[in-house]
RNA sequence: GGCCAGCUGGUGAAGUGGUUAACACAUCGCCCUCUCAAGGCGACAUUCGCGGGUUCGAACCCCGUGCUGGCUACCA
């Protein structure tokens, strides 16, 4: 035994396994050519973020449309900064989405061959690869304590260094194996750092899918990828993970760009196949004149569980940050306004490279438009879904009549061009409860918003109950606002609006106002959907209740 | 400070030497209309961060410069 075999014998001796026996143990997949494995790779720290879910989107979206696997692995190595829970929270929220995981990490459980997919568990597969990396040269104990770390880094700074441990300010890489056996003997603490060969002056050529053609300074750093707690750091977490996953795309926040070179020569030194690389714009706020990673403690759109709460559509947050992530989206968009997004393909080549403005308007519009264009089912149970967790008003509505709440939910739906009064969930109890006879009730004790500047409340009853005496609901929309016409002109209303305008001295309103009256005595408020469907769906008995509750109100 | 990336209207953007600088959202007008939601039509960048240069011609090529963001940990 070589005494760098003796080294690493000595500070992993339950190691018996070597990289060999990993690489049977994870194989390579059994996959089409093009195949695309990806993966999300979220830290324990926080409920899940927007950009988190545009990154996974991405992730999700390349492997389904090239047959390939999207998997999930915890990163849960930065055993200080873990929030417990969190990780089951991140895959509850992907749900929500409808983004499942092919394999990897689900929360309460595993599934996969290539796990175990939470790193704080996979401490031995990366003490395999350092051990043989320690045997190689390529690693070595660093005794250097934070205080002399500092020290060098204020020398650095003070002599206009490059910060960091490299070339001669590696002092323990220096350290002669036996050197270094005597101080672990000792019990002295360290952690692994790998020995880097780079030369800063060079650089190197590397591809992003994304950004293309960069050249980046050659990696120097002589970074820790064994932590003193035993685990590692995300670099060489990386490296050896999507090794035995198999990863082939790693798609990242470009936050991850500049620390390329270390990756590069991590796999370049372990003798792997680098996966291919494509870093993402991170999604941004203006702030006072600034932009601004979306920051969760500032932004409430930060946190997807907002647009949970607040009933917005999964499909319209998805279909928002498709948009961001390829601009050809609005025109395909265009093209196929039933298609469901996912069968939009999505190209890295088309991504935009600056962080996206995150814009709220535009995502309310995009819902708006998705939430009209669902058939009444499909809405009835994804608002069903949303006022289970969030809105016991709308829950009960729906509870106590499924098919009325489907009828009045329909109004000029499933047609071209459908009605869009909703932008989320959130909006359908308020205005859609005046049809709930309880519920028209008690917002009957509030004033009406008649306009009586206008038109004494005789002038309104005498409309109520000529209406009430022919409502026309037997006709067709066409005939039954003929009728309304025929009753505007019986009561002194102009039939036309625009004669009116013409000719105001001759009536005491038009059409119009006489639809006003109808529509806040049945419903208490100025506006609703279409009044024809809205009286259909009351029917004639509870019109006449109503009007006749009005009247009574009135007089 | 050093290194890297990005910069086209309020926002997302198309655009790769010759376009009236697409399109979508937002905003504002007008039209339609029984209210609302829509829908239709139109306005909105004299100009592509800025300054030079190359060229008959530049958002697109070259040089310089500014600004914004990221990285520079035993965090990810």
């Amino acid at each position: 035994m070589n005494e760098l075999e003796q080294l690493a014998e000595l500070i992993f001796p339950d190691i018996t396994d070597t990289i060999d026996d990993l690489e049977k143990r994870y194989p390579q997949r059994n996959l089409p050519d093009n195949a695309i494995v990806a993966r999300f790779a979220p830290s324990p720290t926080g409920f899940l973020h927007t950009g988190s879910l545009f990154a996974t989107l991405i992730a999700w979206k390349f492997p389904h449309q090239t047959s390939g696997i999207f998997y999930t692995r915890l990163e849960d190595t930065d055993t200080k900064r873990e929030i417990e829970g969190s990780g089951e929270e991140l895959l509850k929220q992907l749900e929500a989405f409808g983004i499942m995981p092919d394999e990897g990490y689900m929360g309460s459980y595993e599934k996969g061959n290539y796990g175990p997919y939470k790193q704080s568990q996979r401490a031995n597969i990366y003490k395999v690869v350092i051990k043989d990396f320690i045997k190689r040269g390529l690693a070595y104990p660093c005794f250097c304590s934070s205080e002399s770390l500092n020290e060098m880094r204020k020398y650095q700074e003070e002599h206009k260094l490059n910060p960091g441990y490299y070339g001669e300010f590696a002092k323990c890489s220096y350290l002669s194996p036996k050197v270094a056996m005597e101080r672990i003997k000792n019990h002295e603490p360290y952690v692994i750092r790998f020995r880097s060969t780079g030369n800063y002056q060079n650089k190197i050529k590397i591809t992003d899918l994304i950004r293309g053609n960069l050249e980046l300074a050659e990696n120097d750093q002589h970074i820790v990828i064994l932590k003193s707690d035993g685990l590692p750091t995300y670099h060489f977490a990386h490296l050896v993970d999507d090794h035995f996953m198999r990863t082939t795309h790693v798609t990242r926040g470009e936050e991850w760009l500049p620390s390329l070179p270390i990756h590069y020569e991590l796999f370049e030194k372990a003798g792997w196949e680098k996966p291919k690389y494509a870093h993402l714009p991170v999604i941004m706020k203006l702030d006072n004149g600034n932009r601004r990673k979306l920051s969760k403690r500032k932004d409430p759109e930060a946190a997807v569980s907002y647009f949970l709460e607040n009933g917005y559509p999964a499909q319209g947050i998805l279909e928002y940050l498709i948009t961001i992530a390829n601009s050809n989206f609005e025109e395909w968009r265009l093209q196929n306004m039933n298609a469901n997004i996912f069968d939009f393909t999505l190209s890295f080549d088309k991504m935009t490279l600056d962080g996206a403005l995150f814009d709220l308007a535009k995502v309310k519009n995009i819902c708006k438009e998705r939430l009209a264009r669902l058939n009444k089912d499909e809405f009835t149970k994804q608002a069903y879904e949303y006022a289970l967790k969030y809105d016991d008003n709308l829950k009960a509505l729906i509870k106590r009549d499924e098919n009325y709440f489907k009828e009045i939910i329909n109004i000029e739906r499933e047609k071209d061009n459908p009605r869009k009064d909703y932008e989320t969930f959130k909006d359908v109890y308020p205005i859609i409860n005046f049809f709930y006879s309880d519920l028209y009730e008690k917002s009957l004790t509030n004033e009406l918003p008649f306009n009586l500047e206008r038109f004494d409340k005789a002038t309104i009853i005498k409309v109520l109950n000529t209406y009430k005496d022919d409502m026309g609901l037997e006709y067709d929309e066409e005939n039954w606002f003929n009728n309304l016409k025929n009753i505007s002109e019986k009561c002194g209303f102009c039939s036309n609006v625009k004669e009116y305008k013409k000719n105001k001295e001759a009536y005491l309103g038009h059409v119009g106002d006489v639809s006003e009256m109808i529509r806040i005595a049945i419903s208490t408020r100025k506006n609703t959907p279409n009044l024809y469907y809205v009286l259909k769906i009351l029917g004639e008995k509870e019109v006449i209740t109503r009007i006749d509750k009005v009247i009574d109100k009135l007089s």
